[in-house]
DNA sequence: AGTACCACCTGACGGC
DNA sequence: TGCCGTCAGGTGGTAC
């Protein structure tokens, strides 16, 4: 699932449950998870410390410890949090479990294990490191051209090119294009001025309106793409039906009549 | 530089 | 019922 609205929810969900507890124990139950760093060492890092804050840059969440370093959790396509008490109740497919002296536990779950837990010393280094783009939703209209016009080709893969903005997957790029008109493969060199400032603007309304929705994209208004996103569904606006492309190695749905290439 | 394809994983679903 | 191919909201590497 984890798209930059989905993390954002799960930051929240960090943010209100688990700061300024002593962490008592970490238990990597899978390994493969892991970026970077072993299980011991993880363990040695957290136990003893506190999370104080957390912040979200992109599809990465960040769990600042009170030492300041920050686990970094990236959730692939399948994971989340769960913070619970009873060890009874831990969930299916928890990869790091985080025991706090309070009795209660922080889970990292990721069914089909795609995403990355890791620890890092500087989360701006961090970044630039990976190297991720400006984030999606705190990126200005200045940035957000400028790094497009850099790019030639289909404005779709330039949207999911963490490199390039950084949050955006793929299913919100459908949205954001359904709402601009445009074709998914609408090479990025054709664009004009006031379809770049669309195509920002839109981006900033369909992340916005997400996080919003809890990241529950059937919430959105039955005139968006989202709702009808599946095979056979029909364009709200023109009732054609949607076609179905891909573009960047993904499915891409967007209506063939309003959004010409 | 852009794109297409494979790999990493697990599970759900539809067709036969 | 069971097997098989395909697909899933992510990303990195490789080869053209």
């Amino acid at each position: 699932m984890p798209e930059l609205p989905d993390v954002e929810i799960l930051r929240q969900y960090a943010a209100t449950t688990s700061l300024h507890q002593k962490i008592k124990k970490v238990e990597v139950r899978d390994r493969r998870i892991l970026v970077g760093i072993s299980a011991s060492k993880l363990s040695r890092e957290l136990v003893g410390q506190s999370f104080e804050s957390t912040s979200r840059h992109g599809k990465y969440c960040f769990l600042h410890t009170n030492k300041g370093n920050s686990l970094a959790l990236h959730f692939g396509m399948s994971g989340s949090l769960q913070y619970f008490k009873d060890l009874d109740q831990d969930p299916y497919y928890d990869r790091v479990l985080i025991g706090f002296t309070n009795g209660f536990h922080l889970a990292y779950c990721s069914q089909r294990l795609l995403g990355e837990v890791g620890l890092v010393e500087s989360v701006p280094r961090f970044i630039k490191n990976r190297p991720l783009g400006p984030d999606a939703l705190s990126v200005d209209y200045q940035t957000f051209k400028n790094v497009l016009r850099r790019k030639k080709g289909a404005i779709k893969a330039a949207l999911l090119d963490q490199k390039v903005i950084a949050g955006i997957g793929n299913i919100y790029a459908d949205e954001t294009l359904f709402q601009c008109r445009l074709h998914p493969q609408t090479k990025l060199n054709e664009l004009k001025e006031d379809e770049i400032k669309r195509l920002y603007q839109k981006t900033r309304w369909v992340l916005q309106t997400a996080v919003d929705k809890r990241a529950d994209a059937s919430r959105f208004p039955k005139s968006s793409l989202l709702p009808h996103r599946m095979r056979g569904e029909r364009c709200p606006r023109c009732k054609s039906i949607f076609g179905q492309i891909t573009v960047g190695g993904r499915t891409s749905y967007f209506c063939p009549r309003c959004q010409k290439r």
